[in-house]
DNA sequence: GTAGTTGCAAAAGTTTTGCACGTAC
DNA sequence: GTACGTGCAAAACTTTTGCAACTAC
């Protein structure tokens, strides 16, 4: 964890890394909001400040160590970027799985030999909408 | 354009002919605001009220006639849901290029047999982004 | 005539910013 | 010691809502 933010040139900060630890605990994307309540729940500290929690999660974007993932709500969801995996949301009950293919990446490496007008993909966004089991 | 709002059980009124025209002119997916700077240019109308255009987004995205975009931006973008396209931006210029591909609708079909709590898809937003040649 | 639609103004929610103080290195 | 990071408060920006007036049908 402290190694990730040194690699970057981050200062070791404890509210990056109470950041950090917040989303490594964390099975889902979490918002701004989220994090913020979290981070009061711990009783060493009385909550890190909202301002700190955005500027915090605006570096640590640009910087890859997390990435936006698009639920097409309101507020922005961010999840560590390590691992590389996309979901399936529930439209009724929000439940999310995450899932990976090796079809789709090999599929979407395709898309980009196929334009004109572009030369290289960096990344993508991938989210599926449907029903679970439980909901259909 | 009025078909498609009968078809949908919408009254005809120019706040809405308006706005589904200014996406039919434009190439890429708009915001909210993008919708009120273009509605006021029109010399017909003074401006539909940034209200009614809000209300008028979530509504059509609800039935279908517009989908959200996700370009990992603060606001959120809607283009009309008639073609099934997905984007390319470029992370420096921020040139948009459309794409479809077989291949990748192919093995998104794939994903939902592999999913062990979920039945089915019904919607997914896939956003590339990377360099279009001018900027690599 | 009536249900549905709109404008306006106010409010709610999300994110950014300036500045003084604090801290990692 | 210095450059960078944080807290606080204010502001900016995006979106929603209540209500009265209006309009499509």
């Amino acid at each position: 964890m402290e190694d990730l933010l040194k690699e970057k040139g981050y200062k070791i900060t404890p509210a990056r890394l109470a950041i950090l630890n917040v989303f490594a605990k964390s099975k889902l994307p979490l918002t701004a909001e989220d994090i913020c309540k979290e981070l009061k729940k711990d009783k060493n500290n009385r909550g890190i400040n909202e301002a700190t929690v955005y500027r915090t999660l605006t570096s640590f974007v640009e910087d890859h160590i997390l990435k936006r993932v698009d639920f097409r709500k309101e507020s922005a969801y961010f999840e560590l970027t390590d691992e590389h995996h996309h979901h399936i949301t529930c439209i009724k009950c929000e439940t999310v799985e995450d899932f990976e293919s090796k079809d789709v990446e090999k599929a979407l490496g395709g898309v980009v030999r196929n334009s004109s007008r572009f030369i290289s993909i960096q990344d993508h966004s991938l989210e599926l909408f449907g029903f679970c089991k439980k909901c259909s």
